[in-house]
DNA sequence: CCTTTAAATTTACATCTGTCACCTTTCAAC
DNA sequence: GTTGAAAGGTGACAGATGTAAATTTAAAGG
């Protein structure tokens, strides 16, 4: 599966992203009504949706005849994680272990996740820094307090 | 701290924060030239974004004679925190766990945050569920497997 | 074949974003 | 006071996004 890194998915392309992932593959129709009933959109905002998404090559339309099926071609995972990836890259470096605390106490894991979640942390224990630095600006500048960032 | 979860915080606008965090107040001239080094913008760039943050309300303008002081108004716990759960919404709540799981294994963290994440952990399993339902859909549509979503 | 109608494609357009150049006000030194 | 360099503020503009109307095309029934 390739990823989503290179064309950007924005935000209302992703829910369009969402629901052919869900249902697999689907007919514009179905989709159309899908996003309608979630989003409340027209049919036209579903349709350039789907094309724009057609066009960064994240969906495929196949078949030769008129209902035409569409499929995703960007993995939900991959483009998760890429997403994921990219929100951490923009922050501090040295405030993501809170940040992924607050993400995990919101979320609702099952209890394969917590446990795959453990042992990667056991693991990454062995070889963990006792303190990550900020990498927010360069060098002149390093964080103190981790409660109160700079300052 | 506010948060900044009413005004959206864009992308470069964002960069901004983060070195105004990190030097938990600035004069313009420091921070312009700040941004310069860090994102080789113009002056005007950082001038317009740090602007607009001000209109936003997520940074403060202090101080009666010229080189003003400008400092963070929202928390950069808080944004990140923000910016966090608005990504988290948005994806398929069956796959944060692993989405999760390839953040950390990608990041940095420090032996404490570690900690702390496998104390939130071992709490969280005493009641997490067995699995986490999928949902991109209403009701009609259910996710069956993990590895493969729908379909 | 012709018509109807669903499906597909184009065009549209207001806003938001990223980036700036340029104009205006001050402070500070003559 | 006058002036010139900083500091501060405005306007601009191309491209991205969200949202949708209008137009074209083709499948299916008569």
């Amino acid at each position: 599966m390739k990823d989503a890194k290179n064309e950007t998915i924005t935000d209302s392309e992703w829910e369009v992203m969402r629901a052919i992932w869900t249902m697999g593959q689907t007919t514009s129709r179905e989709l159309i009504d899908a996003m309608n009933q979630l989003q409340g959109w027209s049919d036209s905002t579903t349709k350039t949706l789907l094309h724009r998404l057609i066009n960064k090559g994240a969906v495929a339309q196949s078949g030769t005849s008129r209902p035409f099926v569409f499929k995703p071609i960007v993995g939900e995972k991959e483009s998760m994680a890429a997403a994921a990836t990219d929100l951490f890259d923009h922050m501090c470096a040295m405030r993501a272990g809170s940040t992924i605390a607050g993400v995990i106490k919101t979320r609702e894991l099952s209890q394969a996740d917590i446990a795959e979640l453990q042992a990667i942390l056991t693991e990454k224990a062995k070889t963990a820094p006792e303190q990550v630095q900020c990498n927010c600006l360069p060098g002149h500048h390093m964080c103190e307090e981790v409660e109160e960032h700079g300052q």
